[in-house]
DNA sequence: ATGAGGATGTGACATTTGTCATCTATGAAT
DNA sequence: ATTCATAGATGACAAATGTCACATCCTCAT
């Protein structure tokens, strides 16, 4: 089984290259250091996985995975990820992605990739919570299970309503400064980018 | 790896024991036939992994499997099923299953085993596209029901995951100011202010 | 060839957004 | 009464966003 790496911190790939080749099934037939490279070394390599980093300068891996299946949609990604890539994580499935696996848990990599080769599809147990058509036998409320305050979540759904700042604040009568202030706090927990990244976390969560 | 075996079909029950039993790392603890027995002998035994049919006389793979997982959430049940099982899939994720394998693919048993074994989840490409979040995902036809034209459909989804402008211009190869221009037009059309309304739209229109 | 139309790019600009450090008021808790 | 925490406000700032007018190309039909 050929496997072309893609990480952009070197040692992670190195690390993970010498973990692989410990099983004599895996050969690594190539290891780069960003999306770009991956695109185009999986395109000469045509390994039979790409594993390959999710967060990455210049083009994220989602972005080189999504040229690769426009490209071969027969191609199996598996993405490594930290846990706190939780909507990447959902992106990556929906453009075709075989599974991911935790960085931390490196000892699960090898049966992964194994069971990836022969056609599955794997993934770990967070991911089903963000899932809209599972979350609802489990939880009855999906924002609370974050630790925001009863204001952030309502200032959550303005935003996911589409309004402004300045007409979030005119709703709740405080000034919109301190909107501004409450978002970034919300964003920082949510780890999310902006509002609009905001809006539809709260979609895909409710 | 202590695995359980629970099918009434004796003769799939034992060639499954000789398949799994091929692998040093894993033992047959048990073998049962129904799904009665599937709870007794998981109560008893506790294995590692509880291989079990879905389809089965009396107390279907499911029925049983809630029970075990009502009085043990954390065990593994990974089950066994054919491919015309959809509708029993769905549900067996509902419940907490770890993941299924279909009958016909026996060589991805062993791996799948594995894979759950450390963690991970497992099924095949199938569910994917029973997945009410991702079977629209490539092709909102409802957005075509605008005057938008290819081009602008896809920028739409972009946006609608998350993406900024210069993380669009640079998966579609055009320049941040190009992109800009897309979204300002695609905003006059469909008659919204910003880019998170966009978004927003986009999920309640897929 | 020529001109129309489409797709793409550029530069300028006003706004909005997100971040941060800091401040004030209020209301507990001691 | 003093301390402390919390909600809210402010101002400054950089970055992202949306708008617009205009400039290039390219292709295609005439």
């Amino acid at each position: 089984m050929n496997v072309l790496i893609i990480d952009d911190d070197q040692l992670v790939s190195a690390s993970l290259k010498i973990i692989l080749e410990s099983d004599p099934m895996i050969q690594v037939t190539g290891v780069g250091n960003s999306g770009a490279a991956g695109v185009n070394l999986y395109m000469k390599l045509k390994p039979d996985i790409l594993l390959m980093d999710i967060r990455m300068d210049h083009m994220t891996g989602l972005d080189a995975a999504e040229l690769i299946l426009k490209d071969d949609p027969n191609a199996k990604v598996l993405f490594l990820t930290t846990f706190s890539d939780n909507e990447y994580i959902i992106k990556a499935f929906q453009i075709g992605a075989k599974g991911y696996i935790l960085k931390q848990n490196y000892e699960s990599i090898i049966p992964a990739l194994k069971a990836v080769f022969v056609g599955q599809r794997v993934f770990g147990d967070e991911i089903i919570s963000k899932m809209p058509s599972f979350k609802s036998s489990r939880q009855p409320q999906t924002l609370t299970r974050f630790d925001l305050s009863e204001k952030e979540v309502e200032i959550i759904t303005h935003v996911a309503g589409g309004l402004s700042n300045k007409e979030i604040s005119e709703t709740l009568f405080l000034s919109e400064g301190t909107i501004r202030n409450y978002i970034s706090v919300i964003l920082e927990k949510l780890n999310l980018r902006d509002r609009t990244q905001l809006a539809i976390f709260y979609y895909k969560n409710t």
